[in-house]
DNA sequence: TTGTAGGCGTTATCAG
DNA sequence: CTGATAACGCCTACAA
């Protein structure tokens, strides 16, 4: 089992000095073609490829990009990650992704571990927990130890730095928008509890399109979910007996079990109740009747972030005090589940 | 802005040499008590963290998996990166992530980059097109390099390596054979194109399950699917005023769309036809009807696929010349597409 | 045209 | 008890 092949075993290989060997694979005109050309085949025959982590050390960058997200198992995030990836990799840079698992300890750890030598800097999605503690500290600190960090999607007001966000309260007031031109007017909605930078946000769309049509909401139709996990029976015991034409769900899940709940209570959608939802994932596409959804255009989300954080990264380290949120455009997909 | 602080500056400041720093900071009683409090203090307060570049490069490993999957937007995969970082984590291992979005290239350019010092080892499922093209050289170079790899799920037969799978053929009988319990004597299959191990496996579990009830399989009950991003198109053409009473598909999205498709000409799922999916994913347990699947306990194969690779990467290096191949179990999950 | 030396941050060994 | 030195693999300014 061969091991891999150093500039060092080729210096002494070919009975040349390291420097040379170095040199020589960067085809510099100080080294004689001969020698050049022999070092090249050499280290062709015998695979050579310089080591990253000495590459790191020396040019104190490593090249790679951390991403934390707080699920890995959520097609959100992951279609932000195929964003991320697609310019990274087009760069030059690896990505490291770790989970927070929406645990703010395994939060604060992927950051240090990743701070501590194996990124240049960060894309992140704060953990449930974190947004909840209003702890920023190690995010904080990574960045006053130089390495830059984008937010997106669940950012933190309170931290200065680059974000890339879609405009939740205009993506739900669009949605809402939508239910009310086609003649809604009780209108639902399922969101989440408040300190879920997002959910907020997006219910503030909702009652403000309801302000714009002159409604006054009413809290019965509001329901803020607590434990995702049950959702479905918390959304069943919401919408029992409500007199409403239309829900509008903050996330995919959410309404699907509207649409599960309302058909078992003998409630068409689209025809009795319309049906909109946030997030435009595969559920979303595959479900009967489909669902209209706000689309958050993930990969571009990831895709500005990449950019912005390799910019930054590669941009003249003075004049980085500038930081921008750039907000994604949404977009309305009709599907079924509002059709006529 | 601060950079960050190292072994030397803290020296500096504290006017003593860099190993006393390096001893202090992990309590050796070589250093007087004195000279290790006031260090760490130092420490403390300048929030030093070893870089781990430096580490890897002095330990000649990085404490990091390199995991390389087909897809990062599919909801199997993620779950097995989450048992992977799950077990990662716990034993002090970082976990990079990149995808090949099914492309050779992309799956050779990745491995060769983690493989120059960026990680210790792979876990792998191999990209649609390196199936095809069997060409493996990347995989058997970086092993040759003394990497050890897993592969999982799409793994490759020519190659001698650890391998997590589960029992592709034995899953897909399973499920026929539920079909078959259930009386259907004429299931069609929705599957993929041969090169496709895992699909081709499945296909031969549907029929060693007709076999094993003595039926002969009809060719025109097998669909084999292209084009995933029509599949519907094809899967509707197939299915047209077809005689069927169930449908075994190799995959969730493809089980989906069988029951739009046969909703749509009339039939209903389970009454009239029943449906039996694999993997299980979002949509499988959502949809309505749910679907009854293979569950191929990803999570689980993440686990085993790390726990391996930690193994052989911290055993001595001796006895590495044993490979295994774990085979996880799958089960049925029962849901309404197969209810009577 | 080639080689030497120093340094990136850390640790281990050995000398003081 | 403390410090100097070498080494991990690479690069580069500066000799030779």
């Amino acid at each position: 089992m061969k091991q891999k092949v150093t500039l060092k075993q080729i210096a002494k290989e070919l009975d040349v000095s390291i420097s040379t060997v170095s040199k020589a694979l960067k085809d510099s005109v100080e080294i004689s073609l001969d020698t050049r050309q022999k070092v090249k085949a050499f280290a062709k025959l015998y695979n050579y490829k310089p080591n990253n982590i000495a590459l790191s050390l020396k040019n104190r960058k490593t090249k790679t990009i951390g991403v934390i997200i707080p699920e890995i198992v959520h097609h959100f995030f992951t279609t932000v990650i195929g964003g991320v990836e697609k310019v990274a990799n087009e760069k030059g840079y690896n990505v490291i992704i770790c989970s927070s698992n929406n645990s703010f300890d395994k939060e604060v750890i992927n950051m240090e571990m990743l701070a501590s030598g194996s990124a240049d800097g960060f894309i992140l999605s704060v953990a449930k927990e974190t947004q909840l503690k209003k702890d920023y500290h190690h995010i904080q600190e990574t960045m006053n130890q130089g390495m830059p960090v984008v937010m997106f999607d669940r950012i933190i007001d309170e931290i200065v730095c680059d974000k890339v966000i879609i405009d939740d309260t205009k993506g739900a007031q669009m949605a809402t928008n939508h239910l009310l031109s086609l003649g809604c007017r009780r209108i639902a909605i399922l969101t989440t509890v408040d300190y879920i930078s997002v959910g907020k946000l997006r219910t503030n769309g909702y009652l403000n399109a309801l302000r714009s049509y002159d409604i006054v909401h009413d809290d019965s139709l509001i329901l803020k979910i607590e434990d995702i996990d049950h959702c479905e029976e918390e959304i069943e015991e919401f919408l029992k007996d409500k007199d409403i034409d239309a829900v509008f769900a903050v996330n995919e899940l959410f309404a699907v079990n509207a649409i599960k709940v309302l058909r078992n209570s003998g409630k068409n959608v689209p025809e009795e109740v319309r049906v909109v939802g946030f997030t435009d994932g595969i559920l979303a596409k595959h479900f009967i009747p489909s669902l209209t959804v706000i689309s958050q255009h993930g990969e571009e989300m990831g895709e500005r972030a990449a950019t912005i954080l390799i910019d930054k990264l590669e941009g003249s380290d003075d004049l980085t005090e500038e930081y921008k949120t750039v907000i994604i455009d949404t977009s309305l997909v009709e599907r079924q589940s509002t059709k006529k």
